[in-house]
RNA sequence: GCGGAUGUGGUGGAAUUGGUAGACACGCAGGACUUAGAAUCCUGUGCCUAAUAAGCGUGGGGGUUCAAAUCCCUCCAUCCGCACCA
């Protein structure tokens, strides 16, 4: 008998796949999409985390496949953007080159996990022919008012040179290089994510996905309720507006501040501040945004100017701080330090009014500090007594009537970033004419196709190094035909991975996005498998693309993907495996020493999926001596195989029973230690006499979505010529798996006292005389209050 | 500060959802085979014990229940997300 050759076997099986369709265009069968996150190439090529999640979205989808379904199981590159153009620019090599090789070096690696991949739905975010449709939705995002051109102070990272958008700097660090972000005024094309923010927030709840990152998605969002109210500027024609979700305090606003980057601070400052606070806004501007945030101490300047409470007509000093942030609400505050800790905060410090208008129980009483919960108003005029929650209604509804204010919801969410001033990525379709203004460019001149250069490095300038190259900035208009110019920025990393899953079902279609058929008949995804790092941007931009595809007809479903699942971390040594730290372990040392079937059934085995994990070198040695030791059952077994056996077909309907409920409850670590089970089970078995086909075949079967190759050797081995994936997936008979005869515990007050034998079916008082016969000694002078006897399980005794 | 996850033997983890805690595996110990090793196989392995007796045991404390890793309250630790969002 052979041994357990797996170099020779996975060779074999990679080598046949690729002749052999196992997963079929059947569509009269039920679709199945399940879609990875497709990696950016870079020249690291793949890691653990990687496979953890291909591998287990691969069972998945061999899974679906031998359930009856047909499978679309596509992989892609999302090649665009900086983390391939900071490995060429790192490496000096060409970023199209660059990514070329690294592709060609991550499908080497992508092959050697064995996973069924559509390879014919193939694609690349840097191909033209994918871009020009990634330009198109721009372009269709642009005739409909959704992309604007704003100049704006912008997050920039120094490091990188490039704007980074709000997510992409979140605590004022790049996410890129983790380098320290300032603002910068800069011309950016913005895309209105703002106008779907309520339809992004109400779909999420009928999404499976993890609530974890509903939660966070939905906080990003951030809707809150409130008001808007404008505050008039004494002695002259100006209006503050700002948000508040408490309008039911506005007696107790006895201050106004500013964020340092408002326009109206310019204007209203009195000529003796103006010096002292145009340094404040100076400096706040060139501190960077995590100097600004870790800040304890509040800081600020008085205007000199006053605005009037409209409500309670008091004075009110404006102020300029950088608590208040420019771009939520309307960036500037009215202060009620009586019932908001910050402001109460500002006001001890400048000697600033407090006034307490909420009271818990209606009683005045000298404010300690900020009271932030509810009760009712006082101070506040005829709104006296009001309850604090009916208050801000009232307020709100009074300041409508007299048109200085109104009822409103605020979202946190801002206006997507677009443009980046880098080289490798989508030019945006656009071009500037001094007579037409911003014209697209049209369809027939799709895509515009991103030059071939030999610098391609950042500028200093903020601007594109498309910008220097004249011959192609340098263009007619589409419109007019007179002289016009290219816009020169790119779009980011996020364009290409917002709409890429609709693309693989019509990668050949020229003329369309995708038809219309074929989106109805293959969208949405089903299964999306991925890191929980993409919980925000690119799962919040994929349903706003999804969202706007809809609008406009393309798609028939407004949400993108059906069933979300984040796979876990592999931690080593207590710490993310990572080359940095210095702990990794690369697929590429464990493949040639136990193989890829050990590698995916120990990368399933280490732990729950949705949890991170801890990669023992030990661990993995476990998984080889279980295959070994399967493939001697199997390889042994398959020449002298006897007919069933009533104990040989009651385990086989339970190791059915048993693994089928596991994998399809995701619960992959305990199906895996069920085929250990049942291996050793049946080894055992095996050495009293000889095994029946169909159990072996069985085992076999069910093995294949988890250790393919090694399942595929097998099953040549058990005579049978075509590949194992044609299988249906067992079925079992629950009264076949059903035991006869169980082990019954007794217990006397809740405590083990023995196990007991009896029939599965025993009824409650039979299996009392049985339990009592077994602790009979026990019970000897005990008193019974109370018999428990639950079917198949136990009884229990309370005794006095 | 707010929100979420996790906490079980020496280790990774299991417990089909309130019913035998520790499946499966790693490690360790002993044994078989072997000149020896590797591989393989067998036995044991929560703690305390001479014990297959009793007791103790799922981060700590309290509670509900005949019965709690599982439900409730409270505290602690670790990790993750958000964070001056008015």
């Amino acid at each position: 008998m052979s041994k357990y050759n797996f170099k020779q076997i996975e060779a074999k099986w990679r080598e046949n796949w690729e002749k052999m369709d196992i997963n079929p265009r059947d569509e009269s069968k039920p679709k199945m999409y399940c879609l990875d996150m497709f990696p950016y190439p870079s020249g690291d090529g793949l890691h653990m985390g990687h496979w953890r999640g291909y591998v287990l979205s691969d069972v998945l989808a061999r899974r679906a496949l031998m359930d009856g379904h047909f499978v679309i199981h596509p992989m892609g590159w999302d090649a665009f953007g900086l983390p391939a153009e900071n490995f060429a620019i790192e490496n000096e090599i060409h970023p199209e080159k660059a990514v070329r090789d690294s592709i060609e070096f991550f499908k080497r690696q992508l092959k050697e996990i064995g996973a069924m991949y559509n390879w014919d739905m193939e694609l690349n975010t840097t191909d033209p022919e994918f871009y020009k449709w990634t330009q198109w939705i721009f372009v269709e995002m642009f005739k409909r008012g959704l992309a604007y051109e704003k100049e704006m102070p912008l997050n920039w990272c120094e490091a990188c040179k490039v704007v980074l958008a709000n997510e992409e700097a979140a605590g004022g660090e790049c996410e890129r290089c983790g380098g320290i972000t300032t603002k910068r005024n800069l011309r950016q094309w913005m895309l209105k994510i703002t106008d779907y923010a309520q339809r992004l927030l109400d779909d999420l709840e009928g999404l499976n996905w993890p609530e974890k990152v509903k939660k966070m998605q939905a906080e990003w969002i951030g809707r809150s309720h409130g008001a808007r109210i404008h505050f008039p500027v004494q002695g002259r024609d100006e209006k503050i507006e700002v948000f508040t979700t408490r309008p039911d305090t506005l007696f107790g606003a006895t201050f106004m501040v500013l964020a340092p980057e408002h326009p109206l601070t310019a204007k209203i400052v009195a000529t003796s501040h103006a010096a002292e606070v145009e340094e404040y806004v100076k400096n706040s501007a060139t501190i960077s945004n995590v100097d600004r945030m870790a800040k304890k101490d509040k800081t600020g300047v008085f205007t000199g100017a006053y605005a009037t409470n409209p409500l309670s007509g008091a004075d009110m000093e404006i102020w300029v701080s950088d608590y208040v942030l420019a771009d939520y609400g309307t960036g500037a505050i009215m202060c009620v330090p009586g019932h908001d800790e910050r402001d109460f905060e500002f006001a001890k410090k400048f000697g600033l009014p407090i006034l307490q208008v909420i009271s818990p129980d209606g009683s005045l009483y000298e404010l300690e500090e900020a009271y932030l919960g509810e009760g009712v108003m006082v101070n506040s005029g005829d709104f006296n007594g009001t309850g604090s929650e009916a208050g801000r209604e009232a307020v709100a509804n009074h300041l409508a009537e007299r048109d200085l204010g109104c009822a409103t919801i605020n979202y946190r969410l801002r206006d997507w970033v677009f443009s980046r001033q880098r080289y490798w990525g989508e030019p945006i379709p656009l071009i500037h004419c001094g007579n037409c203004g911003v014209v697209p460019v049209p369809y027939d001149d799709l895509p515009v196709t991103l030059p071939h250069v030999a610098s391609y490095k950042p500028t200093d300038t903020g601007e594109s190094p498309l910008a220097l190259i004249d011959e192609w900035v340098n263009t007619p208009c589409p419109d007019c035909g007179g002289a016009a110019k290219r816009e020169t920025n790119t779009m980011p990393q996020w364009a290409g991975s917002s709409w890429y899953f609709l693309r693989y079902l019509d990668v050949g279609n020229r003329g369309q996005i995708i038809s219309g058929q074929k989106a109805e008949k293959y969208l949405p995804v089903d299964y999306y498998v991925g890191g929980v790092e993409h919980a925000v941007l690119h799962l919040l931009y994929a349903r706003f693309y999804t969202k706007f595809l809809y609008d406009i007809g393309v798609v028939g479903f407004e949400e993108p993907f059906t069933r979300l699942f984040n796979q876990g971390m592999i931690n080593r040594f207590g710490k993310k495996m990572s080359k940095s730290a210095g702990n990794g372990v690369s697929p590429d040392e464990i493949l040639p020493k136990y193989g890829c079937d050990t590698l995916r059934m120990y990368i399933l085995f280490i732990g729950p999926p949705e949890l991170d994990a801890e990669w023992t070198d030990t661990g993995i040695e476990g998984v080889y001596r279980f295959l070994n030791k399967l493939w001697r059952l199997v390889a042994e077994n398959a020449p002298k195989v006897a007919p069933a056996t009533a104990e040989h077909e009651k385990i086989r309907h339970k190791m059915i029973r048993d693994i089928t409920w596991r994998i399809d409850n995701l619960s992959l670590n305990t199906a895996v230690s069920g085929f250990m089970e049942y291996t050793n089970k049946l080894s055992e078995l095996a050495r009293g006499a000889a095994l029946d086909q169909e159990t072996l075949e069985t085992l076999v079967i069910m093995l294949a979505p988890f250790a393919p190759h090694i399942a595929e050797e097998l099953w040549e081995i058990l005579g049978h010529n075509e590949s194992v994936f044609r299988q249906p997936w067992p079925v079992y008979d629950a009264a076949k798996a059903a035991d006869d005869m169980i082990t019954m515990v007794v217990q006397i007050n809740g405590k083990l006292r023995a196990n007991t034998q009896v029939s599965a079916d025993i009824d409650k008082d039979a299996a009392i005389a049985a339990a009592r016969e077994a602790v009979a000694a026990r019970l000897e002078g005990q008193t019974i209050v109370k018999e428990i006897f639950v079917p198949k399980k136990l009884v229990n005794f309370v005794v006095k």
